[in-house]
RNA sequence: GGACAAUUAGCUCAGUUGGUUAGAGCGUCACAUUGACAUUGUGAAGGUCACUGGUUCGAAUCCAGUAUUGUCCACCA
């Protein structure tokens, strides 16, 4: 049969992609309102929804976020498949910090300005107008993967939506007391001028000189001497008993840096006994420890240190100098004074750093907006923190977290959670909505604020809507400079994207149409993101849900791993290592890639990955355009098959194939259910490879019945729609389906954990025919392992005997099959017990089949072989007889076991007495 | 310092209620080659399932300990 020349040999993803996502883009089927208005989907069918984890608006496509969404498209698609109402929510997050930096360099970079030269507003535009224009090309990146995302909900989380989302929950975190402004420690990056929340704190291990410092009686340690110079407490440990002598409170008279002091001997336990000398002395005002101790024992604080780094008077001749520049002086003087015990070169230490692109930082005393995370309050009738209300939702499992040992890493980060900073002092982002009367304008200034409870006017006020007038004296008003924490904004997506607040209370489930999204889609199904952002984002959705709408924001946390290079590195600009998934996709094609990263993966275990695995996926997108060509040749021939809903089964390889489809169909189904999305693609993989085209489709050239070939092939297709939407939608076209529907809409095959879709297809399979024909291709592999061991030609054709009645029906039934695929001119059958002289004894089951040698090998070498396949069989029916003869076993192992156990020892006890027999014939 | 995970073929990994003569892909070796496909086909070699003990009729699978590796959290003045 000629191939019609249309269809090329090799499927080639570049003509095909951008095609295929314009028509589906067309088809507005990634809508659900839209597959409800076309029948699609059912009104009232159940409902499946996610937000996607919006990429930065300035970012590129990375590996993580291409295995992103290659998982989450994948199950949208089944569920659409399957009949869901299926939503997944696309956006993008103005990510503050990151951001401003970027485009802060940028143009310091062009026109070496700073933010300063610029000007509030003037950076704003500038930020903007990059922004608008990078988000282009992170959506034209998402769209390359063949996302399924519904564009018409698109959000951001700096719109208006999504502002006033923000500025609500601010405004009721505010008035409840949750939200409060106090002067603590934060961590200040002096680079960026801003604090920086806990967890955005990056530790970078370094080496610098340790130095011993004489104070006094005692020998303190540093890395930092510039920040001793307001030194006067000096701390141990209650029990130690090196410092027995000294007592709390005890004043000591000694020379420090710049002369004559009084240090205090304070006793905490934060004192650590086995490190160095025991004794410390505190900078309360750049430390966290030591703030605290400070404050246990309310002691004096005094910054050292400005924003900008530089040190302060109190350092008197080094003040106004930066710490670098200042460091090494201030030890020269240490040393000229005698006060400079010895230096430890090789200190290694932790370094704290801005984790998004900032400086190292500076720990500094500020007043700053919190979000109390330990203040309690009443929640249907019991009293409850935000972080019991974190704690709750994940321990009464109505948030499943996957895979569940994440569970304990979450309820330890809630342990040691602190009071939550969202003030930034960055311009990009949500300014906080808080205004102060000009007539107390000491209200925004960072120092000595204080809330006057007589002046209602002192008081800031947190307001929805922008203020003008101060509501109490009608005076003029001024906004907080600050932003918020970009967390904050994306700790409301999943509020925020689908309506909340402005349609929560009007929002009808069931009607279509996205202001109805909060009845219909919230809480989502699913949020699938890498475990990194665990405690960024997915903890503080919970928080906000949890806390604003007494809801959760989703059931099923999904996480997946990281994606590292093929030697397990991790990617980055450093090590040159960086695998661009575009690259990817315009060298194999975006399912080859989605394959590599879905399959082989684990979910919250890292994965590998490099050309290797992508071009052995590309082979297989390969394979499967191939089998469809073969198949296609089918359609042309016999152009009344379409798509067949039910064809007739009629040879026992039949039987097999669709009882295997079946099987696989539901095991696949499961999988997908069970979030083991990689074992569900192996198990397509192998049937499509390994059984479908090895076998059944080898058999269809010698049985011909093109509706079995074309069911299956189809059937085949729609599993592997998630994994691979584009071939598998090019090859539905190129069948002539598409003229009916498109790939992306079709039902999911049957199978019993169908949950929205169709009935079962009422196959009357024989199993048995099934089972039987699994004999047909072990014998068949038998044989062609003899041929290969015995170097027959592959073009030479032998012939075989077949002995007993038994089975031999069976191969006389697919004597074609057998004939054509182990290379045989003739079987003989005889009724006889007695084996053929010269013959290989090759046997599956009870299944007998002689290989006649004359004249073709050496039989002495077949010899051994034979012995060696003896061995194998008496070590085998030993144990199995060593296990039935244990009477335990027979009494405690279930029936079925034994029973099971009983049948291989007969089997192969048959097995073995004929192949002696055979062997000695041979002698 | 605390927690969590991993350890199965040369490499990357499956193996989810304990019952297989332990699997796949890549790689290796041998052979094949004009009809769907060399981005291929056929066959082969290759593993005490890290180690030690325990539970069990039965352990790669469950438990305890050890070793190695990795990750996260805390952070030392």
């Amino acid at each position: 049969m000629a191939m019609p020349k249309e269809i090329p040999k090799t499927y080639d993803a570049k003509e095909w992609e951008e095609k295929l996502y314009h028509a589906w883009e067309k088809s507005s089927f990634f809508n659900p309102d839209i597959c409800i208005k076309a029948g699609v989907t059912k009104a009232d069918a159940p409902i499946f929804s996610i937000v996607l984890p919006p990429p930065n608006v300035t970012g590129t496509l990375h590996t993580g976020s291409a295995c992103m969404l290659a998982i989450e498209d994948l199950i949208v698609r089944y569920h659409r498949m399957q009949g869901f109402r299926t939503l997944w929510l696309p956006g993008t997050d103005h990510a503050a910090i990151a951001t401003q930096s970027k485009v802060e360099r940028i143009i310091y970079e062009k026109e070496k300005k700073t933010r300063h030269d610029l000007g509030r507003e003037e950076l704003l535009r500038r930020i903007e107008s990059f922004a608008e224009e990078s988000r282009n090309t992170i959506v034209h990146q998402t769209k390359k993967m063949g996302s399924s995302l519904d564009w018409s909900r698109e959000a951001y989380t700096l719109d208006e939506k999504r502002s006033l989302a923000v500025r609500t929950a601010f405004k009721k975190m505010f008035d409840d007391g949750i939200i409060y402004r106090g002067e603590r420690i934060v961590n200040w990056d002096p680079q960026m001028q801003t604090t920086v929340s806990d967890d955005e704190i990056e530790y970078v291990e370094k080496t610098s000189p340790f130095y011993y410092l004489k104070y006094g009686p005692f020998v303190i340690g540093t890395v930092r001497p510039e920040t001793k110079f307001g030194d006067k407490y000096v701390v141990m440990h209650p029990n130690d008993e090196r410092y027995k002598a000294y007592k709390h409170g005890q004043k000591i008279n000694l020379e420090w840096i710049n002369g004559p002091i009084t240090a205090t001997v304070i006793k905490d336990k934060a004192g650590d006994m086995a490190f160095g000398s025991g004794v410390m002395t505190i900078t309360p005002a750049h430390s966290r420890i030591d703030f605290e101790i400070a404050q246990r024992h309310n002691l004096d604080i005094e910054p050292i240190i400005d924003d900008q780094g530089k040190l302060l008077p109190i350092a008197e001749e080094f003040a106004g100098q930066e710490i670098k520049e200042a460091r090494g002086k201030i030890v020269a003087k240490l040393k000229a004074k005698g006060l400079l015990v010895k230096i430890d070169e090789q200190y290694t230490h932790n370094v704290a750093t801005n984790g998004r692109g900032g400086g190292t930082i500076e720990p500094q005393i500020k007043k700053q907006w919190w979000i109390n995370v330990n203040k309690e309050f009443e929640r249907a009738g019991k009293t409850v923190t935000l972080k019991s209300l974190m704690q709750d939702a994940v321990r009464s499992k109505k948030i499943e977290i996957l895979p569940e040992r994440f569970e304990k890493i979450y309820f330890h980060w809630i342990d040691n959670l602190r009071d939550w900073c969202i003030s930034r002092q960055i311009w990009y982002g949500h300014r906080i909505p808080v205004y102060y009367c000009s007539n107390n304008k000491q209200g925004i200034s960072n120092f000595k604020f204080q809330i006057s409870k007589e002046e209602k006017c002192s008081e800031p006020i947190a307001s929805i809507e922008p203020l003008n007038k101060c509501p109490h004296c009608n005076g003029e008003i001024e906004q907080d400079p600050d932003t918020l924490d970009t967390w904050f904004s994306s700790g409301l997506w999943t509020l925020s994207t689908l309506g909340w607040p402005a349609y929560a209370e009007t929002a009808t489930a069931g009607k279509p149409g996205s202001e109805n999204d909060f009845a219909n889609y919230h809480p989502t199904n699913l949020l699938e993101s890498g475990y990194d952002i665990l405690f960024f984002w997915i903890a503080r959705m919970i928080l906000m849900t949890t806390y604003l709408l007494d809801t959760i924001p989703f059931k099923t946390v999904y996480l997946h791993g990281l994606v590292r290079d093929e030697q397990g590195r991790k990617m980055s600009k450093s090590l040159d290592n960086i695998i661009d998934p575009l690259d990817m996709i315009s060298e194999y094609g975006a399912d080859a890639l989605r394959l590599a990263l879905v399959i082989g993966s684990s979910p919250g275990n890292d994965t590998r990955i490099g050309d290797e695995k992508i071009v052995s996926f590309r082979n297989f997108t390969n394979k499967l355009w191939n089998i469809g060509r073969y198949v296609s040749n089918v359609g042309i021939r016999n152009r009344e098959l379409r798509i067949t809903e039910k064809p007739e089964p009629k040879s026992n390889a039949d039987h097999w194939i669709l009882k295997r489809l079946q099987d696989v169909t539901e095991e696949v189904t499961r999988l997908i259910e069970n979030y083991q999305l990689s074992l569900a693609g192996e198990k397509l993989r192998d049937f499509t490879w390994g059984e479908f085209a090895d076998w059944y489709v080898e058999i269809h050239k010698v049985e011909k019945n093109d509706a079995v070939l074309r069911f299956v092939f189809e059937t085949l297709l729609k599993l592997w729609h998630p994994f691979m939407p584009y071939v598998t939608e090019a090859l539905w076209e190129t069948l002539g389906n598409h003229t009916k529907n498109l790939l992306m809409i079709e039902r999911w095959p049957a199978s019993t954990s169908t949950q929205g879709g169709p009935k079962k297809v009422a196959l009357t399979l024989k199993a048995d025919d099934a089972e039987r024909f699994q004999l047909i291709i072990d014998i068949i592999q038998k044989i062609r392992a003899v041929r290969s061991f015995s170097k027959i030609d592959p073009a030479k054709l032998i012939t075989v005997t077949i002995r007993r009645a038994n089975e031999r029906i069976l191969v006389q039934d697919n004597g074609d099959i057998f004939k054509h695929l182990a290379r045989i001119s003739d079987i003989h059958i005889t009724d006889g017990n007695a084996a053929p002289e010269k013959s290989i004894l090759v046997q599956s089951g009870l299944l007998q089949v002689f290989i006649n040698l004359e004249g073709i090998v050496d039989i002495k070498k077949e010899r051994e072989r034979f012995k060696e396949e003896k061995e194998d069989k008496e070590k085998y029916i030993m144990s199995l007889e060593t296990k039935l003869s244990n009477k335990n076993f027979i009494a405690r192992a279930k029936p079925d076991i034994v029973e099971a156990e009983r049948m291989k020892l007969e089997e192969t006890k048959k097995q073995l007495a004929d192949l002696k027999h055979h062997l000695a014939s041979l002698l």
